[in-house]
DNA sequence: AATGAATGAGGTTTCATTCAT
DNA sequence: TATGAATGAAACCTCATTCAT
């Protein structure tokens, strides 16, 4: 893959969580990027193809931040979980808590109509919760039993932080972020302890 | 206000929250509505007032079914958040668990980028945690202090509702939510447990 | 239908006539008729409903001028079969014998890979040809009978006609359509005679 | 003369027969050639220079199976003459009555705005005229006089080869063809009996 | 002899908005 | 109030050709 090729998707990919898919247009991305309009065309067949090397682009950095860095990290549990929440704040602060979660965002915005992105994102979003499911199965211990039950259980978690993000972007203000990982964090207490009794 | 002013509204509010603003393309409109392309600019300065204008009229029917049937109803708190639970779920099986939440939807959408239907998101989002902060008031009863504590809390469970909408328009699967919203219930036992002791 | 949707056709025939299909940019009929970009797209959905509407208007003359006029003409079927021979000469020599028939040059440039132009192309050929076919009939009289073989007779004049008009174009000489026609003229009184006898 | 230059004449004849040559894109043939894009330039100087050479090359193989093996063999003209019939057909039935005759696409897409290509074709069309007449001459006999009369009559012939198969690729029906090629038939049979008498 | 990146004019189409009636 | 024609900038995309290696 050309080193021009990747160029280009990180510049679109920093415009496309600011302004969405639709409302980059192509001649931001070649100004952006100072190629020429036909050059792009070299590189990408369409500007979907390149919406979704975006997309993959962007995950391949969470993956490695933190799916692997972050929640396959041989640590404790509870560490781990509070790094990742601690990552996503983080991630927040970066675009002055004024973008979101361009996985989120990307939901919204085409889930409904474009089913190829739709499926992209929704596999981001499972990876993301299975992934935190197992770090709650560790929390658990050898009792963690009920896959199904602690696979919910993150979904929610996961839905609770883009749902944080999501106001904190209405209101551009980090505290409401703040303000819901601390309830993610009392959640998962109460859940826990359910189990250890 | 004329009868084909709101009309168009009503209209328009359908389009713009299955397919989103900019999605939603004037002429889509004209031909749902039934108008000539120069009538429409009788009715409206531009597409952002139609724009803000569906908002409002959105919000005024959230206001009326939610925040003052549902959540001020001199009903037990306990049955005015299940009912709201409810009314929520059953405004996403009405679109397939396609469309997601109007306000999430313009939140993503429009935030960065267009500051009046920011505000105008936000403030949505404000009236909705201040009702259902005096929901969980009421719950705790004359012991409830805290004000800034309990808005907070409410700020969290609407983030909560949110990213279960997200999510669930990301899967399409109404399961989701419903899921989310497990959590929600249990959050809020264990928040006012805490206050009751 | 608007006089302009009909200017902007005719200005398109000439054109089309001339340069072909696809080689009549949007540009050139814009300029031509003297109109804005969006504004063509008010009269038309797409290039493709222009070339089909430039067909019918054309076609319409034809039907007019050529099937009407000449060949049901309450007339002695050799005089409408020498008017119609004369006519088309005619037709050739306002284009100084250079754009050749419009419906043969789009036969050879849309047949292969655009449907619904080659059943338009086709359908004008088996109109003339069964007008031209009626007219052998009323020379052959009352013994005509099979009218399978007379309808392919007719079929093969006209590919004789194309013919003549297709090389004719290629030497960017009358003289070429003018030799041909002869040959056509020969071939109907052998034609007939066979059946006279 | 390079293979590689060949190569490239060969594949771009096919597709240039079948799409014509401005529907012919340089991409089709580099594709369909396996070179690189500025290798093609390295063969050739434009496309245009291309389309020349791709004429030359169908018109030696015509030279070759039609004009000379058939048409100037040593055997009896009649027989020549169904040769040719059932050469041209043959030729057809190859690409299904789909493509017609490339000469006649070419004169039909690119006399009027390509002088060079005109001259091209116009030559194709005029050398096999010439051997026709020769075989007809030869029909004829010593009495064979006016030449005149029998290269118009070739040129007839010539031309109710070319409309029969633009007709025919208008029907997508090979049936056209044959049709015409029987009254082809019949007029060589009436012109040779009029000088024989 | 070969590669594929770069160029840039031009292709069709879309769209919010304005104008004339 | 209402109509629909007109506008023109901008959207995505195509393509023959040139350049650097």
């Amino acid at each position: 893959m050309s080193d021009k090729r990747q160029h280009i998707i990180k510049i679109s990919a920093a415009l496309m969580h600011s302004k969405g898919y639709e409302n980059t247009k192509l001649s931001d991305i070649l100004q952006a990027a100072e190629i020429g309009k036909g050059n792009f065309y070299h590189y990408f067949e369409s500007k979907q193809e390149l919406g979704l090397a975006v997309l993959d682009y962007i995950f391949s950095y969470w993956k490695y931040a933190l799916l692997e860095n972050i929640l396959s990290a041989d640590k404790d549990p509870e560490v781990k979980f509070n790094e990742m929440l601690a990552w996503v704040v983080n991630q927040q602060k970066r675009n002055q808590s004024k973008c979101g979660c361009v996985f989120g965002n990307l939901a919204v915005e085409m889930s409904e109509h474009d089913e190829t992105f739709r499926r992209k994102v929704e596999s981001v979003f499972d990876q993301w919760t299975d992934k935190l499911a197992r770090v709650f199965a560790e929390m658990i211990g050898p009792a963690a039993g009920n896959d199904q039950q602690i696979f919910k259980f993150a979904q929610s978690i996961v839905a609770m932080l883009e749902g944080g993000i999501l106001l904190m972007k209405s209101k551009q203000d980090i505290a409401v972020l703040e303000n819901v990982i601390e309830l993610a964090r009392t959640s998962v207490r109460h859940f826990i302890q359910q189990y250890k009794q």
